[in-house]
Parts: C-alpha cells; sequence; structure tokens
DNA sequence: ATAGGGGTTCCAGTCAATGGAAGGTCAAGG
DNA sequence: CCTTGACCTTCCATTGACTGGAACCCCTAT
C-alpha cells in the first residue's frame, strides 16, 4: 500500500513516516514509479512505533525495542531494562512538574488577579 | 560586573546569558574591549529569568513577565493569567505523564526480565 | 487537456539552549 | 618583553522529533 493508506492504518502523519524512513526505523521498497510500498510487516513496525511513541519512548529506545520485537533469540530482561529506564524518567519528569505545581500553584493563590500592580507571584519571581 | 561574575551570580551558565542577550531578554552594555558589562539591574533581571524558567515558564512567557515586572502600571491579573495558563500547562503535562506510567508499569510488572523471549511488554506494544 | 489528489525530494523552522572553533583581552609571573 | 592562562568575543552546528512549505512528478477521471 501507498503512504496515506499505511500513515492511517498506523494512524501516524505521512510525513513522520517519512522521517522514520530517513532515520532507518522502517524500510519500505519501493515501486516502479518511486513510490514507497507498505506491506503489512512494515505496517506493523509503524503500529508498534506509533504505539512506543505514545508511551513516550525515545526514539532510540524505540529502535532498540523494534530490534528486540524482531529478534526471536531475546531475552525479556533487554526490553525490561528499557521499559524500566523509561519509567523510571516518567517518575523522575513528574516529581519534577509536581514540585513547580505545588510552588506555581501557591503564587498563583496568594494573586489577587485584580487591576493592581501588587502581584505575589512576581515577588516569588523576584525573590525566589 | 562581566558575564562569568553576572553567571555566577545568577546561576545560569554564560552561554545562556549570551542567548537571552541574543534573543533580546537582557541588554547589557559594553566596555571599551567589547565585553558585556552587567548591572545589578541586568543581573535581577537574569536572576528572575533563572527562576522563571525553572518553574518551566516558556521563553515568551519569561518575556511577558518581565515586561511585567518592569511594569508599574501593571495589573496583576495579567501576570496571574500568564501563571494560570502555566499551570493548566503543567497539570495536562502531569495527567499525560501519569497515563504513559499507568500503562507502561503494568507492562513492566508483567515482564519476568528474564532470560527467554517472551515479553509482555512487547505483546503490549503490538496489540495496545 | 486538465483538474484533483495522490506521491516525491529537499530546505527551513521549531524550542531552549549547548558545544566547539577561531580569535581578542587582560593580569600575573619569569 | 614575553608567555601563560583565564577570561571574553563572534559565529556556526547540533540536539529531538517532527512539521511546514516549495517545487515537482504520477495517476485517474472527466
Amino acid at each position: 500500500m501507498n503512504i496515506g493508506d499505511a500513515a492511517g492504518r498506523a494512524g501516524l502523519p505521512a510525513k513522520t513516516i517519512r522521517y522514520y524512513e530517513d532515520i532507518g526505523l522502517v524500510t519500505p521498497h519501493r515501486a516502479a514509479n518511486g513510490y514507497r510500498r507498505f506491506t503489512e510487516a512494515d505496517l506493523h513496525k509503524l503500529t508498534f512505533l506509533g504505539r512506543a511513541r505514545s508511551l513516550g519512548f525515545s526514539i532510540e529506545e524505540c529502535r532498540a525495542l523494534l530490534a528486540l520485537y524482531a529478534d526471536d533469540g531475546r531475552a525479556s530482561a533487554d526490553v525490561k531494562r528499557i521499559a524500566q529506564g523509561h519509567l523510571d524518567r516518567i517518575d523522575r519528569k513528574i516529581a519534577e512538574l509536581s514540585a513547580m505545581r505545588e510552588t506555581l500553584s501557591h503564587l498563583v493563590q496568594a494573586c489577587a488577579g485584580d487591576q493592581k500592580p501588587d502581584c505575589p507571584i512576581l515577588r516569588g519571581l523576584e525573590n525566589g
């Protein structure tokens, strides 16, 4: 199938699929007219990629996961290590955002939000 | 003072400060030899910027906040709107990451992490 | 023949820095 | 006076993961 159909079925923009080919994540064959031709196996890869990306795995992690996915002799430990590392990163990011949220919500609550210039948010940014 | 001292006192890399000048967030004067010269007011701005950035405000939000900071006739409502918008964005991001975390932690828990190829994580990525 | 809806490549831009190269400036020490 | 080393300067390239757009090719239907 052509890239438009592949995009529709994988739930990815065609542009993203071209990009994935560019960086070697998928390697569709070409028809005589130069059009990319996607097999069901290509589609599987693209869907897999879409899911992995939507879980926040980086492109390089996706590359590693795809390689493991294609390797019948893989050890699930290798997959788990990647996923656990990503999970840890997510936890760190959530903690970081929660800390921001904590500080920021206090400042926002303290701000009258009226026409007067006095502002606890600006004071908070000024004085730490 | 020179950029190195400004960087040390503001807690920002010198490179970042040059970048901030480049995009017009600060406009230090120049000494005869071409070196940037930072006043205490410049330093105040840089510190303000560092705090705002560490709370996750975008550069454009920082620009707007700095302008309000400098405007004695500001309405705190304008500050609050920016901060509330950012807070909402943080909440959305936390929700997104929490959803990822939820899915991913289930998959990781289900994975034996041994030498065998069977892997619930890969199956999860394959089948949604 | 032409209109449209595909497809192709390549280049630029996003965001917020960061790394590095090539070179100018300054104070201290020999 | 010269050198060393720590500063400082500008400019260009790179990051991640796309996304937008230009210019052009292909195919089908009218």
